[in-house]
DNA sequence: GCGAAGTTTCGGTAATTCCTGAAACTACAA
DNA sequence: TTGTAGTTTCAGGAATTACCGAAACTTCGC
């Protein structure tokens, strides 16, 4: 199996590791919980199929904390549970195209996200709709622009989520020309 | 100054004020400090110049709380602050225009966030790159694989970020057709 | 140089978010 | 039915992040 030598194997590994905790700082930015991207990061550059015991063990992290991230993994869609026959077991295996990835990032932050802000936003503009002065007229325009803004985003991503890869990636790369 | 009825005022005031919170939940969950993103609501929905002290008071915050945030909106580009001459104290204005505010943020993002992001990860593709055997290779690729995707992102978002609204927002609507 | 007006810094605390470990629960096989 | 392997829940503790308030600093007019 492992015909690499011993120090390929190491440096393996250590990269694995700091990939790991790269993915877990870039999430932190991005509002995601640390350990929620370790743990779809390690998924992501594993081959095998993982279970929760040899999760908790690479990432050293309890098992409480790795059930939770990984069933709110499996929420977002980002992975998936598979149960090998005769086992009871549970394993997780991870969305490893990163077109895939990207449009169910997408797609989820704008239902989790955007949507309810939109909702917000546009009730907001409701409710300053008919009031009389320039006040009311410059917020309601100001929120108006907002939502207008965001309704376009709104339907930009949903459109993109639901593209191909194989018309998109060629379509993006002809647009920068 | 005042013409519209108390009763308007007070609604306008309300809804300004759900504003402001629902920006400060939005923003949190763009990993962004809901203080940060109240104050910035204010401003971009209030008419005339702010002090340090106005917003102080609207938003019920300390002067040191204050004091940061407004400087971080103005290091990101959402605000300026202006010295009306004869006066010593400093006033902030928003970018209102949405286009513009759209095209900073993404653009400080991808310098904060993205580019560090996309180091980390050639870095990675790097040291793996020589390493013999089917787990390496699967590794490398995956790392990049993940690498272009976001350098095809980069890219993108310079290019939107330099754009202008009376180019972009109809191309957008007629992308989604 | 001194006082007034305004800005910036910072130590301590409060609030939030995350994580652990253990117990409760479930499903199955003998 | 009891034992075993595995999953889920949750109360408290740990870690992180945000906030306050006061003191230090800066700038400018007198």
């Amino acid at each position: 199996m492992k015909k690499e030598p011993e120090q390929d194997r190491r440096t393996l590994l250590q990269a694995r590791d700091d990939f790991v905790t790269q993915w877990g700082t870039i999430g932190t930015a991005w509002g995601i919980n640390r350990t929620m991207a370790q743990v779809h990061a390690l998924l992501i550059t594993t081959a095998h199929l993982m279970s929760t015991d040899e999760i908790m063990e690479d990432l050293k992290i309890s098992r409480g904390n790795a059930h939770k991230n990984l069933r709110d993994l499996v929420s977002w869609g980002l992975i998936r549970s598979v149960v090998r026959k005769g086992e009871r077991k549970e394993y997780f295996e991870a969305e490893k195209n990163v077109w895939k990835m990207f449009c169910i990032i997408i797609r989820e932050r704008r239902r989790r996200e955007l949507r309810p802000a939109m909702g917000a936003l546009q009730e907001c503009a409701a409710r300053t709709k008919g009031l009389k002065g320039p006040a009311a007229a410059a917020f309601n325009k100001q929120i108006k622009d907002l939502s207008d803004f965001l309704e376009l985003a709104d339907n930009v991503i949903t459109k993109i989520s639901r593209s191909e890869q194989s018309k998109m990636v060629p379509w993006a790369l002809r647009f920068l020309k």
